[in-house]
DNA sequence: ATAGGACTATCTATTAGTAGGTGGAAAACG
DNA sequence: CGTTTTCCACCTACTAATAGATAGTCCTAT
């Protein structure tokens, strides 16, 4: 793999795990193996460097809510898989990119910030989108719009992954999984 | 109020606001109008003013707790009681303590990790007394157990503020406080 | 030969933390 | 009572470590 390349998986992975201003180009050197100079070939600066592993962490999303919506219909299955994007990470001590970024808001650099919102965006249309298929087909009855479905399920997500590192407990994944299913999904 | 006072009220605020991690001596320093280096003198270290933050905070949240059980027998009133602390802080860009803390995780000495532990630990069992009690008295028709409604409803206050933030929606709080409520309490 | 990728060495700003001194108020003592 | 001593909050001025960033050099593969 190109240096490049790896450096921005390492700096995704440091982010996931303590946060944008939490990991600094020292520890990302030592990581990859290379001096902390030789980092500035490749990015700039800290921030750029920043932006392109949010962009890349857009891009991913993308692309996997696009396999997600290829390969099942049923909305359980979906949300089970936009679930993982949530859970997969626990094991390693690391939090999903969008919940890091919304705490750590208040230390980011704007062009940083722009990007984070147009992660959320993204990650809240998509469940809107699909709860209001799951709605055509009669598998969603949830009271609410599906936008505000949307947002429950984000919250629901997001707040999984706080409390499953805070506690040390990864069965939060299950149970709040489980509720979603409980509140949005009918009964077949 | 004396110094020591202010200093551990702004440091509260600085960590909500950013984290532990991501405020200096010198942002409290000239947000409370000393020198640096006179701050050492009430606090020996960054980590021990931090742990102290930590344990008012167990402090205060303990005494709202015995308020809150004090002013309603009513599972809904507490529970909207209880999202006050998750929502608060919203308009002055802060978190609640308990969810900067989960995130910032991976940044904290031990020490303070530890009473961090603690809060999450007290909040949640304090949750799940309540949601016996309501139980008990026939407000609660959770189908699992108090535990684990308990931890659903501290999972989504958690996820609502992250949210909250992240899109820049103080809406979540209420909706979110409404989906607890459907899932949770018996219709009068 | 040249361009790219990594290097060394250095810079400036900022971090938490330390050493030691100043001034004033309260307590101790004649 | 006045004097002296102690104590406390705060100060200036520093340290070592670390932050991100820069300039210029060397090596190597095309």
């Amino acid at each position: 793999m190109p240096t490049k390349e790896k450096l921005l998986r390492e700096a995704a992975l440091f982010m996931k795990g303590r946060g944008y201003s939490a990991f600094s180009y020292a520890d990302l050197a030592e990581k990859v193996g290379i001096r902390k100079a030789s980092i500035h070939h490749h990015f700039s600066t800290k921030e750029r460097l920043g932006e392109l592993v949010v962009q890349r962490a857009i891009e991913d999303t993308q692309k996997y809510f696009e396999d997600v919506e290829e390969s099942s219909n049923y909305i359980v299955e979906r949300l089970r898989a936009y679930m993982l994007l949530f859970s997969e990470g626990y094991q390693e001590k690391r939090l999903p990119l969008c919940c890091v970024l919304s705490v750590d808001m208040a230390n980011l650099p704007d062009s940083i910030k722009k990007k984070a919102k147009i992660y959320f965006e993204i990650q809240i249309n998509w469940l809107t989108r699909i709860v209001q298929q799951g709605r055509e087909v009669g598998d969603i009855v949830s009271s609410c719009d599906p936008a505000c479905a949307a947002l429950t399920i984000f919250t629901m997500c997001e707040g999984a992954s706080v409390v499953a590192r805070a506690i040390e407990n990864a069965d939060i994944f299950d149970s709040t999984f489980n509720e979603i299913v409980k509140i949005f999904v009918q009964k077949a």
